[in-house]
DNA sequence: ATAAAAGTAAACTGAAGAGTGTAATTTACG
DNA sequence: CGTAAATTACACTCTTCAGTTTACTTTTAT
């Protein structure tokens, strides 16, 4: 799990890999699959200087405290999720099919397991800190914009017709995260399978479909 | 805020409302606020002794240690939104009403901010503890079932055309949840107010005829 | 090769916080 | 009134944990 950083890191300077590098990379592994499982408060630096295999002075000489440790990850998560290809909406292609993609598009990325795992990081702490990560987190609620914008240029051009593109754009998120990313983050259910998955998302561009054409 | 608990600490013997009750009454009440507020692990003893303007061993004479108390109060939340009329369907109501007031209904008890506050305490303190509150939770979950058995009523006498009832259910619920709930309880967002609370139901509504219909 | 940079082990400090012991006070109640 | 139970203040123990110090070893880069 988290594959995904170490090849990140990886590519910036390809074979010069100094022992530094190896040492920062273990500690975000380990820190991140600590506050995932355990959450911000109940992972001691002890734990992570553990697991990371690694001195707890090192651990404080690449992060100068627990909570820069955690913003580094968060930071890390987000960026990685913000890379985000923007959707265009075209009036050549059939809007069903469109849709379908878009559906499909939202579902990879909540179906992402590291998708789950930063935002039970995330959501666990931002409950309790109006400030803390708020911010940043309204920022990743956003992550729907290109949704959002999807969706007004379909309204605008009379594919979809709606006064409130942007209602239409949360109802549709809404009914997809209700299935695949809600009871997965606060009940650990499973995810669905491939054929529920096709079943959802065919109901919920059926949704669109028969409620705004 | 919580007033509701008092008054049904009161109601039971009526005239008798010891020292004792009181005191009581008075540190479930800031625990609750705290939990709430602050989370299970940032709340110390010694702010729920002080904003309960009560002695700390007294504290542990009503509750022999910080869990119990949690616990205390996740039953005693639970219970209360519990205690949940079920809703027939009947042929004889148009189904447009019908719905209208399932709405209604769901949307009343997630505004109540009685349930944001007690959704705050419990999933909190869930995403991180698989067994935990985890066993609660899956029943205080299936709150949604006098729902569930509303529309597999009506899909059995042919109101509503699905084969899977349970899942139109839960498309039903995702929306309002979407528009009501998780971004209340996840970003601190404001409930909508009267009007928009009136489209959403509209919306919603809309929705479940245009699709099932 | 060698000096600077980075890592290690282990003992330490200081703060916070859960829970206890106790002696003195307050309240309930026959 | 008088006694038993509940409450209080407060000092105390014990544990956990973030962060530091020190004396030493390994890696890296020139």
């Amino acid at each position: 799990m988290f594959a995904f950083l170490k090849i990140n890191t990886m590519k910036l300077k390809d074979k010069k890999l100094t022992r530094s590098d190896i040492k920062r990379a273990s500690i975000l592994d380990a820190a991140m699959n600590a506050f995932q499982s355990k959450g911000f408060n109940a992972t001691s630096m002890d734990d992570i200087t553990l697991s990371a295999a690694v001195s707890k002075r090192t651990v404080y000489n690449h992060f100068p405290s627990k909570e820069t440790l955690f913003n580094a990850i968060t930071a890390r998560m987000l960026t990685l999720f913000f890379t985000y290809e923007p959707i265009p909406f075209s009036k050549d292609i059939s809007l069903e099919i469109q849709l379908k993609n878009l559906v499909e598009h939202e579902i990879n990325l909540l179906t992402m397991d590291e998708f789950i795992a930063m935002a039970k990081v995330i959501f666990a702490e931002s409950i309790h800190s109006p400030q803390l990560v708020q911010n940043a987190m309204s920022e990743f609620e956003e992550k729907g914009s290109p949704l959002v914008h999807w969706f007004e240029q379909a309204a605008l051009q009379g594919a979809i017709k709606t006064d409130h593109p942007e209602r239409v754009s949360m109802q549709f998120v809404a009914v997809i995260k209700g299935f695949c990313f809600w009871p997965q983050l606060i009940q650990n259910a499973p995810m669905p399978d491939e054929k529920q998955l096709d079943d959802i998302a065919q109901m919920t561009v059926q949704m669109i479909l028969k409620q705004y054409t």
